[in-house]
RNA sequence: UGGGGCGUCGUCAAGUGGUAAGACACAGGAUUUUGAUUCCUGCAUUCGGAGGUUCGAACCCUCCCGCCCCAGCCA
């Protein structure tokens, strides 16, 4: 376990016995959008520290803004973090659960005289705030007796008041440095349906209020929010400690931002809603839904954000890492299978015309246990065209003519023949095999300096492969003027006629695997049925001859 | 230029006064029926900068520089 400085922080209080030993954390989504990876990384701290410690971690709903919020969004947030391999038990919550409890603080706030009803306009608000740099200036309302106070916050309760008409604010200094102290908003009015508490509040309280107040409620020890919030850690502290009521701790870090995408709720729905991806769920999409139909596991994504760390300071993760991180696990646990993605037709003159044979192949290198099967091979096949050039540079040691490789599990063929179409492509090689290379290994000792992979034509099962790039073209996407101007046309690559093992013919919607040589793909949990198989490409596999390409042609375009 | 934060390898990130962990990336090499995996090797004489305290400083002090957040009746 990496260590972190909110584990100090909890440490230390255990140690002291501040919270009597417990350590109580929560997840508090708001319902107005779908969990993405940097959701992710604060799901894994919260829980991931209840766990370690013997604690809990709630999930509770911060839904006090009803005009941006529904049902879908906490149905989707629910199935996620379970997805992710995480467990609230009894402890699911929602704010609006605590409106009553909320209102009575309000009300005391305002015995208290902490706490008035102004009804300026938002825009009189707005510019007696002051600025940065110069003070703000008293509402004449401020002094307004609590009486008058109380009797106006009740009919903001009841209705009678209409929205934008007044709001409740905290007394605190309209002069102070800290712009958030400047008497904030705690309650307006909202005659907006709520999807948990229907028609009953046409008032509700803002985050600064209601937050702070709800980890009392649930008396959570430690709150963990992001870095933005540091601000509002005053007014927490503030609120807790003029109510009198239980403390818990606020402690912000960095939220995690990812190279070659966006991540922020904002750009998100822009993406959606201006259908530049085709849902919240499209495999490009950095959302949990996302992540998981394109063919992340949770186990990848959870050990993606143990390695990124929990600090203060703004950063920037490579992409690469995620991906590391599926590979790793993807490479223990994925079936391997051959699967050819732009087929090449390559007929043996030598093999018997109606013969077929059984080759034995297996599941996975990386772990035994997961058996053989078997393949099988006939006269005529498909490899991959990147794996044939007529005319291959140095490096390149796959097949051209008159070269000999290995078919993987099957025998060494030589290249005997080219066959073009009327435009000078391609279209089919004339091969002949060695009978004594039966299952992969020559007898004289001799070796191939490559092994590709095949199908058998009449054996292969047709599928549509869809290929996916990072969605942006540049690493800071949120970073240039608009973002969508980057957005990487090529970040999607449909191929229809790819060419199967037989093996993949009867996968379930969901099933991973690695696709030999070419990287792990996954049958999409959507569009991917018997008959009509689609896969995604999760991850490419690390390339070397990519690698060697990409250096030799870069010096010739500088 | 008010207030709150943050600056350690290309990217994350440990380190909390005793002489710079680890990961990803990158570069070499070995093994390989996936140019995959695995395995070696290399990769910060230096911690934003400058002073100071100390036998000793990334850690303490001072000043400076840079970046992020705050003027929603959003969260």
């Amino acid at each position: 376990m990496p260590s972190n400085f909110i584990r100090h922080i909890i440490e230390d209080d255990m140690q002291s016995g501040k919270y009597d030993g417990r350590v109580v954390t929560r997840f508090p989504p708001e319902p107005n959008g779908y969990l993405h990876i940097g959701h992710a990384k604060s799901i894994c701290l919260n829980f991931g520290l209840s766990i370690e410690y013997n604690g809990s971690c709630h999930l509770r709903f911060d839904d006090t803004n009803p005009g941006k919020e529904n049902v879908e969004f906490v149905n989707s947030i629910q199935e996620d973090v379970q997805w992710l391999g995480f467990n609230w038990d009894k402890h699911l919550y929602f704010t609006s659960d605590y409106f009553d409890r909320l209102f009575d603080y309000a009300v005391a706030l305002i015995q208290m005289g902490k706490a008035y009803v102004d009804t300026q306009s938002a825009e009189e608000i707005r510019q007696n705030r002051g600025t940065l740099k110069a003070p703000g200036i008293d509402s004449p309302y401020r002094n307004r007796p609590a009486e008058e106070n109380l009797e106006l916050f009740h009919k903001m309760k009841n209705g009678e008041l209409e929205e934008g008409a007044c709001v409740l604010r905290a007394k605190i200094d309209m002069g102070s440095p800290n712009i958030i102290m400047r008497d904030p908003a705690l309650y307006r009015i909202r005659k907006h349906h709520h999807h948990r508490t229907k028609d009953q509040w046409c008032i509700y309280p803002m985050y600064d209020f209601a937050h702070c107040l709800s980890d009392s409620i649930e008396r959570i020890t430690h709150s963990i929010c992001t870095l933005e919030f540091e601000n509002n850690r005053e007014l927490y502290d503030w609120i807790l400690d003029t109510l009198g009521v239980y403390h818990s701790r606020q402690i912000e870090f960095a939220r995690l931002n990812l190279s070659y995408t966006v991540l922020s709720k904002r750009k998100l729905i822009e993406l959606v809603e201006g259908n530049h991806v085709s849902g919240w769920d499209d495999p490009r999409m950095p959302t949990i839904s996302g992540l998981r139909r394109r063919g992340y596991t949770p186990e990848a994504i959870r050990n993606f954000c143990e390695r990124i760390g929990v600090a203060k300071r703004d950063s920037m993760v490579n992409f690469a890492l995620l991906e590391h991180c599926i590979r790793e696990d993807l490479n223990k646990k994925a079936h391997r299978v051959m699967g050819v993605l732009n087929p090449l037709r390559v007929v043996i003159e030598n093999y018997p015309d109606d013969l077929s044979e059984e080759m034995e192949a297996i599941n996975n290198p990386e772990d035994k246990t997961m058996g053989t099967r078997k393949i099988p091979f006939s006269k005529v096949l498909y490899i991959e065209q990147d794996d044939f050039m007529e005319d291959p540079p140095k490096k390149f040691f796959r097949l051209g003519p008159g070269r000999e490789v290995r078919l993987r599990y099957a025998y060494f063929i030589t290249c005997t023949d080219v066959i073009k179409d009327e435009t000078g492509k391609v279209v089919e090689l004339r091969c002949t095999y060695d009978p004594e290379t039966r299952g992969g290994d020559a007898p004289d000792g001799r070796k191939v300096k490559s092994t590709l992979h095949w199908v058998s034509e009449q054996h292969a099962v047709n599928a549509e492969v869809r290929l996916y790039e990072n969605l942006f073209t540049v690493e800071k996407p949120a970073a240039a003027d608009d973002f969508k101007a980057t957005l990487n046309e090529n970040s999607v690559q449909i191929l229809k006629d790819c060419k199967l093992e037989p093996g993949l013919g009867t996968v379930e919607p969901g099933f991973a695997c690695q696709f030999e040589r070419l990287g792990y793909f996954c049958a999409d949990i959507r569009d991917s049925a018997q008959g009509n198989l689609v896969f995604n490409r999760i991850v490419t596999l690390r390339d070397m001859w990519a690698k060697i390409q990409k250096k030799n042609k870069k010096p010739n375009k500088k």
